[in-house]
DNA sequence: AGAATTAGTGGGTCTGAACCCACTATAGGA
DNA sequence: TCCTATAGTGGGTTCAGACCCACTAATTCT
């Protein structure tokens, strides 16, 4: 059979979907997930390893049960991060002296070097994405992105 | 206890992720296709189904081979959408005369009507998560999304 | 002190998405 | 005609993400 070129001509999307923005929003987004963990899975590490890390970095150490609050993940989920995070000496846990049913974390030298090589790879991977914006559109994209993210009612989780 | 005020303060997340273009575009894309697929759930279908009618829609009857190629998704998981799409009797499927061996599907009146709605709810879905932004607003936030989309190397699939 | 609440942990389960293989039917080339 | 390739189908597996429950330890309220 040959009814066909040798070389597949481009095969086009619906116009119907790529007039959402919705949609495009879901699909640049999963995109732009899925090679970020691919990047991250290279070093063992997960989305929700990097928000927690992001996390302690930017608020300082605190305890489980605020990252809970913060990131919207179970706490069940966060219990196992953090296990993996400490045995690698990204973080370290201590009781809380004030109320010692709490376990305070914090961010170790090693793990915000981590995060550091993360947030490069974070940019790399943000690069490829945002190819074809010029500076100043990928500026606008973000302020964009920022204001639609606030006016995100928290629903579920999303490391 | 009493340490903290009757309604928790909004937790804010991490500056270091919300700096990140991609992290903005990874949740908010999950938000949009988590919402939409939740309507779509309502009805007992999911995006493919959308993505299916949409392509029979704007390109005329195809080969499942063509939608395959088109939309990207698995051979085996396209046939059993179609299967439930044809059941439902939004398609059709007829053996292409020409090749016997390919299923030429096509959408029905009420498959046309049924994207109709689906588009519709898509488009409340996308005023709920673009609330923030005004009209000219998110008109360059679509231009930015397509040309980001157009970017992208086409890698796995998705709805 | 005793009861009720909260923090953290350790086990799971459930679901959807992606993927893969074996098989049939048809088609095209040697 | 025989052989290889392609289209579609059926029946799975695998994996990650979200979620849930039971339990311990510590705290606070009465």
């Amino acid at each position: 059979m040959a009814s066909e070129t040798p070389i597949d001509p481009p095969p086009e999307l619906p116009p119907t979907l790529l007039d959402l923005s919705s949609y495009l929003l879901s699909r640049i987004g999963k995109a732009a997930r899925g090679r970020l963990a691919d990047r991250l899975a290279e070093r063992g590490l997960r989305l929700w390893d990097m928000a927690v890390l992001a996390s302690l970095a930017d608020f300082g150490p605190q305890a489980q049960r605020d990252l809970v609050r913060r990131l919207g993940l179970d706490p069940s989920d966060l219990a196992k991060v953090v296990e993996q995070l400490a045995v690698a000496g990204y973080v370290e846990r201590a009781r809380d002296p004030a109320d010692r049913r709490r376990v305070s974390v914090s961010v170790t030298g090693a793990g915000r070097a981590l995060l550091a090589e993360l947030d490069a790879q974070a940019r790399v991977v943000q690069d490829e994405v945002l190819a074809p914006l010029d500076v100043g559109e990928r500026e606008v994209l973000q302020s964009l992105l920022l204001r639609v993210h606030r006016g995100l009612g928290e629903r579920r989780s999303g490391p």
